[in-house]
DNA sequence: TGTGAAAAGCATTAGGC
DNA sequence: GCCTAATGCTTTTCACA
């Protein structure tokens, strides 16, 4: 796919804040009819611009709204200790993103649980049983002042 | 909104893979008729359970897959200044995230920029300006390792 | 690339179990 | 609660500018 023109970005714009928008509506934002428009999408889809659609739910009730970042130092830098940590956070359901990160640690995640007690629990048990884990610094989240859900394109 | 079933969760859990799919499809996934499916669907978004829809963009691909954590100390920690820095936050593009967090800093931030000049310039333009902030530190992306878009439920 | 019309398929409601 | 069936929209394709 070559380059992406105004329409492009203002569709791609208007679907990461609501992607729920059928292709008629989204067809009379960019002033066009819903032809080039399906077609457009297609297009974007197919070229990797959109990733996925996804529903957003709300943490708090489901109750996973207690939110920690870790940083994590592995036990010892090389590029195996560094596979095998990937390999086992991935199956790691509470962690739900995963950096690899500049400065004095190596990774951070973020993680969702449904209270301190739980963390604590999920430290000794799961993150704390790596082997490939070094060392583990939680700082925890008081408060989510914003989340845009989307990048400023 | 009481409690969620099986079913209920299994929708949930269905939509924050794949928000795109009919409710016909989800129907099927969950061995109901389309009729309940979409009941179930208006109470779990009326009763707040899904925030919105989202289409998942490729920051890389729309150049901006610079990825920045940015810890901030307020230059004095007041309910005047906290006050200030937040609502200062929200008009900032680049910032995609902002929490409120524990330890020795104040706000984690996650900022989404072209490339490292882009950055640099941007702390010098805009976060540097901002009297709220007292200090800050950079922690780079070098990868993202894990990225759910989405909680274990 | 775009438009507009037509076919195929879905969302949504109604009526009944 | 659930189902099936009907209706009105949408998506998607096609012919054409």
């Amino acid at each position: 796919m070559e380059t992406l023109d105004k329409k492009d970005l203002q569709i791609l714009r208007t679907l990461q804040e609501n992607a729920r928008l059928t292709t008629k509506e989204l067809a009379a934002r960019v002033n066009l009819s819903s032809t080039p428009v399906f077609e457009r999408l297609r297009r974007l889809e197919n070229g990797g611009y959109i990733k996925k659609y996804i529903a957003v739910l709300d943490a708090e009730k489901l109750n996973l709204g207690f939110v920690v970042f870790c940083r994590v130092k592995l036990s010892k830098l090389n590029k195996e200790i560094a596979t095998d940590f990937t390999r086992v956070i991935q199956d790691i359901p509470e962690v739900t993103e995963c950096y690899n990160i500049s400065g004095s640690y190596d990774y951070l995640l973020k993680i969702h649980a449904p209270n301190m007690k739980y963390y604590q629990e999920f430290i000794l048990n799961v993150l704390g049983t790596i082997d490939s884990l070094g060392s583990l610094e939680s700082t925890f989240v008081m408060d989510e002042v914003k989340h845009d859900y989307g990048i400023h394109i």
